[in-house]
DNA sequence: CTAGAGGTACAACACCTGGTTGTGACCGCC
DNA sequence: GGCGGTCACAACCAGGTGTTGTACCTCTAG
């Protein structure tokens, strides 16, 4: 692709060897391999050069897309890289959309989104400065965050509870906490330690909740396919999750309200991160309104 | 790359090595040789399989859209193409910006845009249907097409007097063009037999101008840092032609009118070209509104 | 604790891709 | 008609890239 881009601009191969660094029959051949690839001529060779054909056109500046494709890709993990690298909680979950939202309002900001393991990675990764900024909920007070790491409550994401239609608060508008006491709500996948966990043991101990992180998770699939088919078993997702939802399947989503649970996301950074994009990405959004009637864990308070 | 993403995707170096019909040994050379290149790990190497590092994640997306790109670039050469191929005269003229004002409107079209050398050639491209639809100034009446071509008359563009600051016309809001004769209008790098040319010539002949289409052509810049610099020398462009100004050259546009001199413009394709995407730039550009008071020459009434 | 299964990396080797050098054919121009 | 400039072809060679065989690691089951 480059030997064609570089025969394309200069019109000889001559030329495009002597920028290349090879000979002129190296570029005879890489341009007529590349036609063979094709299957099709793109360039006609005269005796003042080589010029290209419509066929020859048309390839340019896809050639040149590839070019530049390759040196992103290549930009992305330099380590004097331009690009803000991001991590999500999660690419369904609300901290996903925060980004979204944040790359529409700034096109002009790359941004490259990954999804660590856990918080400790996270923190590690953040601390290491291999990512930029990380969104996670700060189980800690923030006297006692790691030297060095910033964070700040950017989104209080309400709980809602998800049923199948035989449910008992299957018609509800919404739901009160304490009424769920007693009620089977199924959580699998839940990693004791992890910050999700966490959550939703205090949750649970807050307002006398059994939640079963029991069996394995096999994915969002076959959790809302049991949900949607048991009159007992219900399940939260926040309200900004992007649910699979199942051709076919009845599932209702129903708000938890008086007071709400709320999940907060914080953003991390490490203090010292100079990169430029760190700032408008804080700036944009903002902190977290905190809402009465609703409700946190004591560690987020 | 394309190794890295069928590692990326099934977590196994065996797997992709089965997808890709290679040796597990082969994938792990792949891999470690765009280690290598890029100077960061992209895996981590466990027990159960490989699983991408934070940098891994990161280059996982360019990786991916490099292949989209790999396949763009051929499929737009593929003889069963999707993409609708189309001839404009010269990238700076008024067609290439119905192209570019087309491909705003209908962005889901993927559009290869190429310049062909004279009509003769766009003609014969367009008739084997190695474009798809042309956009020149037909100097032949309709009927005498040749058999196959339609042609529709869809854009006419008011010509422009370009002068410098010294010239007599330098201050005028407009211009007749019988009030141009005697002057020296310079328009290096016509060719005789092209269209371009045929249409001045018609235009000199009916109002009694003399358009110089002497001596050699360098290109735009030249041109204009003449005219810039002369007091009797001045120059037509179509009223869209995208000039590059030079900075700090005091060049005037000057409307001519009465009667207004309008190029026009034609799309030309193949009557039988059953590419979909063809009806739909037909449908964008519609037909050219024939204003009252404007001047084309015989051919083209 | 050990053996085995399942995963990746390393070593040796064969092959063929892709470079170089040398040369020929073609074209336009003086 | 020679000459300069262009690209293509042939021969050759090195090294990149595949294969096979094997070592090594880690997790798990007994």
């Amino acid at each position: 692709m480059r030997t064609f881009v570089a025969a394309a601009d200069t019109g000889r191969f001559q030329e495009a060897a002597d920028a290349l660094s090879i000979t002129q029959q190296a570029v005879s051949k890489r341009v007529a391999a590349l036609e063979r690839d094709l299957g099709v001529r793109l360039f006609t060779r005269t005796a003042r050069g080589a010029r290209l054909t419509i066929d020859g056109q048309a390839f340019l500046p896809h050639a040149r897309e590839l070019l530049r494709a390759e040196e992103r890709a290549a930009a992305s993990v330099r380590p004097g890289r331009r690009a803000l690298r991001v991590d999500v909680i999660g690419r369904r979950l609300a901290p996903a959309d925060l980004v979204r939202a944040f790359h529409r309002a700034h096109p002009e900001i790359e941004l490259d989104v990954v999804t660590l393991f856990d918080a400790d990675a996270a923190f590690a990764a953040v601390r290491s400065g291999t990512i930029d900024a990380s969104f996670r909920a700060v189980t800690l007070p923030a006297r006692e965050l790691p030297d060095g790491i910033a964070a700040l409550r950017v989104y209080d994401e309400p709980l809602q509870l998800v049923t199948g239609p035989r449910h008992v608060f299957a018609g509800a508008r919404s739901v009160r906490p304490g009424e769920l006491a007693g009620h089977r709500i199924w959580m699998p996948g839940l990693v004791a330690g992890t910050e999700w966990a966490t959550f939703y043991d205090d949750l649970a101990a807050a307002f006398g909740l059994t939640i079963e992180a029991t069996g394995p998770h096999f994915g969002t699939e076959p959790l809302l396919d049991t949900v949607a088919d048991s009159a007992t078993v219900a399940t939260f997702v926040g309200e900004g999750t992007r649910l699979v939802w199942p051709a076919g399947q009845d599932l209702r989503r129903i708000p938890v309200h008086d007071p709400t649970p709320v999940y907060p996301h914080s953003l991390l950074w490490r203090a010292d991160n100079p990169h430029p994009a760190l700032g408008a990405l804080r700036a944009h959004l903002g902190s977290a309104r905190r809402e009465v009637g609703t409700w946190t864990p004591q560690w987020a308070r």
